[in-house]
DNA sequence: CGCGCTGTTGAAACTTGTCAAAGTTTGTGG
DNA sequence: CCACAAACTTTGACAAGTTTCAACAGCGCG
């Protein structure tokens, strides 16, 4: 998890400074986030407007299907993931994100939070009022536009998935799901080709639209092929370029 | 130019042009479409702004993967399929848009359109300039407002079809999809129980993640279990409980 | 009328799910 | 700090569901 080494103190005084006050001006996603091209002195208003922070445990929920809907969160630190439950008990997991990304865009259409939203390990997130973001759209067209853009972003992920689900064998969606963690760790400034993965086979199974088992020996199979090596939830891309290959490859 | 007398016939023509001309304000789609909940100034400003409606013959593009986003579309009428194609020949189609449905939300993100929107059977839209809209939408909270809600319901149905390929089996997958066509033509004003499908088992089967033979026997099975009949393109849902059991029901 | 496209149906092959058992890791409380 | 329980993971054998391949039927169009 640690990217560079820090001396004790120098630990310390970024604790202290982080414990401050949530500030997108000083958070080092501000090129992920929702920040993304704003001015200054814009960055500024979306200071005041991006007041609270929130922390949480592993398993806590941030908010669940159901409950009122008035801000959009963004990851700060830590990993979520979000998902839907039906009455009969099948549940999908419709995404996992990471420090940048935002949370909770599903909710704005009713008002209304239509997932969940879990906590997969101790994180915190900026909660950003949403008609406060609103108001604060109409006045900067940067911003406007970022975040419509990052909605859209949304649409051509999901996209994605469903090309995933719809089109895909087992093998083929844990190579996409592991290669799209791959470019989203690097340019976080991990390694793309080694991370833990914050989930269990369960819950990759539910995004992938399969059940544990067959995640498990998608997993072995990658590791007997040399493609991999994975322990528990720690993996290692030994041939990014064959998983890859994996996937573009004509079916059949 | 030196300007002319119009004969009648001209005037009445250009009449008859003009009341052609696309007008949120007199659309009979404004409560489902972008207009919601508009004012009567509010909506003179929407039209201006809608100004170019535009034709298609069955099996023309709207716009194709990767032009340039300039624009979202809003169907006046007749039937549209979004898809997704790669490299290898795998292709997914991600949607089916009936009047008052928007196209082109996903081009937002990069400036350029991420799938191909094709036209299922002889259909009109109107175009609304992007950069525009967010113009107004910077003046007009309403809009802005039903925008984003717009894309965040596009977003909420794209975790119900996550949810319809990740946890669904195939039977589940068309009764769920024949019920949201069902609820879709309703609100139209047209017969929820009696519809032409515009699409073929084969676009069906790209949609719901299966192949066009699963689709044709998952129809056959339902018409000898009495919960609808089928002739070609012609549906007669005769059950819709019985289908809505299907899905909910218990997996096992 | 015949051709092409779309849809239907059957049988076999294949992929994934289900069930079961055992191994591993993690967390908790003594 | 260890021991035990709970949760998670791996693996095998078998069952179920879906795809593949192939043949044929129906409809619309030139």
């Amino acid at each position: 998890m640690k990217k560079t080494r820090l001396s004790p103190e120098a630990v310390k005084a970024k604790q202290a400074f982080e414990s401050m006050k949530t500030a997108c001006s000083n958070c080092n996603l501000r090129e992920l986030c929702l920040p993304i091209g704003l001015a200054d002195d814009e960055l500024k208003k979306l200071d005041q407007l991006v007041s609270t922070r929130k922390r949480l445990k592993r398993g806590d929920h941030l908010y669940r299907a159901g409950q009122a809907f008035e801000s959009i969160f963004a990851v700060r630190s830590g990993f979520f993931k979000t998902d839907v439950l039906i009455e009969d008990g099948r549940d999908q997991v419709t995404g996992f994100q990471m420090p940048g990304e935002l949370l909770g865009l599903d909710g704005i259409s009713n008002e209304l939070h239509t997932c969940n939203a879990i906590a997969l390990e101790d994180s915190e997130v900026c909660a950003i009022p949403f008609s406060q973001l609103e108001g604060l759209s109409r006045q900067i067209h940067t911003l406007q536009n970022h975040f419509h853009k990052v909605m859209s972003r949304e649409i051509v992920r999901d996209h994605g998935v469903m090309m995933l689900l719809g089109t895909m064998r087992a093998e083929e969606r844990l190579a996409a799901f592991l290669l799209n963690l791959s470019h989203r760790f690097k340019a976080r400034g991990y390694s793309p080709i080694e991370f833990n993965l914050r989930m269990s086979r369960d819950e990759i199974g539910s995004y992938l639209g399969l059940k544990l088992e067959t995640v498990s020996r998608a997993f072995s199979r990658f590791q007997d092929e040399g493609l991999l090596s994975v322990h528990q939830r720690k993996v290692c891309l030994l041939d990014p370029d064959g998983l890859h290959q994996l996937i573009s490859h004509q079916r059949c």
